[in-house]
DNA sequence: ATTTATCAGTAACATTGGTTACACACACAA
DNA sequence: TTGTGTGTGTAACCAATGTTACTGATAAAT
């Protein structure tokens, strides 16, 4: 574990911070798919990401989903912060995206932590900004692009996180993340494969050139 | 101005910071319209709002906007905050919807408080989740509902924002906000017009039953 | 080998929302 | 009074997206 929190956190927190978290942190490893976080859970820790990716994903009454955005190497989750102090349920849904691998850190710790380290304040603050901005640019995407440039910016993302030009997921499952239905990704996707810049198989995705 | 700020903040910030904030602080009362940060500004101070309300848009490459969420009394833009930090240009546009009154806080102040102050630190942070959590239901307003829907939201927010049943706004003006065109939000009008929910004049729409 | 479930392709159609165009009403200034 | 600008109502049309329905292909299960 101290390797890998040294690899991911080294830089920005001092060694103090880091003795710390060695001594209240605990080691995840959790496999692709796994869920993190469900809606309404009470968190309990603070997620260091040491390495992998996590989806946090909203959801609508009627339990359409929407994916938000990506936590990688070096992230924690907002939300999760927010809701430790408030002791409120999670507004979102975290699931990995690949193996991925997290240092969970006791809530009570973070506030102790904030009046302790500068280094720990600088990096929440940075956290909140980051997330915002993030939120920003999805809402962006939402509210200004039209489907067709919302799928071609999933699909260069996705390909970005899991590392590999390689989309392995149905259309199904990329309608449900865009909040749209699989016969219009689809119809999308077929006309980005028109023009090369997709291969379409069953049950995977070749990006060619975005 | 003390009088101000201990009716808005007394109850969560300490004497000592209290005092602080009257050392440092330089009060400011803007009009209705008055546009506070412009998209791409450098931010140099951090507004804790008195009374009033701002109104936070976001716009995209060809200008077009969008109503993110109001701030009001006790709030604060956590869009600065993080601007802040970084040096960042501002992603947003603040405009007052009212008559407001603020306390504008030096910048480099906020991490000193940071340290020093427990009740500061909660405001940053309650703050941020109040933020984040406006923004996930902007999002889900705009990625799960009708523009139907949207529009009476945005009425009722409005009624409520600015303490009065008149909506003094040009069907224009909504649709701007909301990113949608004139005649969209006039005919969704007329159609609430004729339910009884509103009754719609030039210039203004007064609120019925919504 | 046969059945069954899942995935993708496609056509026809419905709905929402955006666009264009024009009429009319009102406010205000010359 | 007569323009002139602005705000609203409305119709006709268009584009984007969503829905329904059906097809065939592939993979997995029996």
């Amino acid at each position: 574990m101290i390797q890998e929190l040294k690899n991911s956190y080294g830089r920005q927190f001092e060694n103090s911070l880091i003795n710390d978290i060695l001594q209240v942190g605990t080691f995840r490893e959790v496999p692709a798919g796994y869920k993190l976080i469900e809606i309404g859970d009470y968190i309990k820790g603070m997620p260091l990401l040491v390495s992998g990716a996590i989806k946090v994903l909203r959801e609508d009454k009627e339990g359409d989903e929407l994916l938000l955005y990506y936590l990688e190497q070096g992230d924690t989750c907002s939300m999760t912060m927010t809701c430790c102090i408030g002791q409120t349920q999670s507004e979102i849904r975290a699931i990995a995206e690949v193996d991925t691998k997290l240092i969970m850190i006791p809530i009570r710790k973070m506030e102790e932590w904030t009046a302790k380290y500068k280094s720990w304040r600088n990096f929440v603050f940075e956290s909140y900004h980051n997330r915002l901005n993030e939120l920003l640019i999805t809402l962006d995407s939402i509210a200004f692009d039209r489907m067709d440039e919302r799928l071609v910016n999933y699909l260069k993302e996705k390909a970005r996180v899991n590392n590999e030009q390689i989309i392995r997921n149905t259309h199904q499952e990329i309608a449900q993340e865009l909040h749209s239905s699989r016969v219009v990704i689809s119809r999308l996707l077929k006309k980005l494969e028109q023009i090369d810049k997709i291969e379409l198989h069953r049950n995977y995705i070749k990006i060619l050139d975005l």
